[in-house]
DNA sequence: TTAAACCCTAGAGTTAGGTCCAAAGTCAAC
DNA sequence: GTTGACTTTGGACCTAACTCTAGGGTTTAA
């Protein structure tokens, strides 16, 4: 019982990207089906299916297709590299990550602010709140230290 | 005493962007200069320097030009809408942004437990439990579920 | 009064990450 | 045995966000 191999139009859909995307990922080193069938059609594998998913969401989190092939390839070069080197690579992007989750959290927190201080109601936004602190700089003061 | 105010290399030295992106930001309406020397010259106010603050806060966390442009200008339609919209759009932006820190987490979970797995030595790192687990799939078996 | 270090505009070029053909082969079904 | 939905390749094209170049004006300090 060999596993189930999609082709590519079936992966795109599943996984909601489009069949030239995958195409393209392939041309750049990130994802090779692991068979081809006797006509050339890519058949794709579960473990391709997943690794789709790792590149997927470390593209969502901001990572580049750059950093991604170099964490997925880092394997390579195993024989030339020490666990300290591997290591460090992951704790660099682990405290690039961690700089930039407390960055959305800032201004996650920015935002909720003005988002709480707004009536929300039907009526022209000539008061809105969210304006108004946005806005401060347009009338030469200083935008509300909250806002950075 | 009128505040001082930056000419475009000072600002962009203080800020630690290129001259040709505050130009840029400027083409695209995210950031005009309060005013100009005679001879032209850019000159920033403070409120200037505050903005270019969001705008580089607002990008690094992953918002687009464009939506930093809606953002910074929901003003100028503002008799348009009513607070409900304003409100609206911020929370849209709020819902996106939460739900990439959610992803940034689980994915930081991920490289965080990788990192502590790995002994960090210095021997070649054949064995390394880092790679033993990016490159699962290479062996045709699935990637952990922890990675993704 | 001239050299160095600034600034201006317009417009071309670059990089990342796709997206869209065109021409042709393949596979299932009717 | 042909229609229709799939797939292949190669290469042109696209958008975002810069980045660079050319050709020129300005400011300051020696
Ligand atoms: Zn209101
Ligand atoms: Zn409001
Ligand atoms: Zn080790
Ligand atoms: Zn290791």
């Amino acid at each position: 019982m060999s596993e189930k191999k999609l082709r590519i139009g079936e992966l795109a859909r599943l996984v909601q990207v489009s069949q030239d995307t995958l195409r393209f990922y392939e041309k750049h080193g990130l994802l090779t089906p692991s068979l081809r069938s006797q006509a050339g059609y890519r058949l794709y594998s579960q473990a391709d299916l997943e690794r789709v998913g790792f590149i997927l969401s470390a593209k969502r989190v901001g990572f580049t297709l750059n950093e991604i092939h170099d964490l997925l390839g880092l394997e390579v070069t195993k024989d030339d590299k020490s666990c300290e080197d591997v290591k460090r690579f992951v704790d660099e992007k682990l405290d690039n990550l961690n700089q930039r989750i407390g960055e959305m959290q800032r201004i996650q927190k920015t935002l909720k602010t003005l988002s709480d201080a707004c009536c929300g109601g039907a009526e022209p936004a000539t008061h809105c709140t969210i304006l108004e602190a946005l806005n401060a700089q347009a009338e030469s003061g200083p935008i509300p230290r909250r806002l950075l």
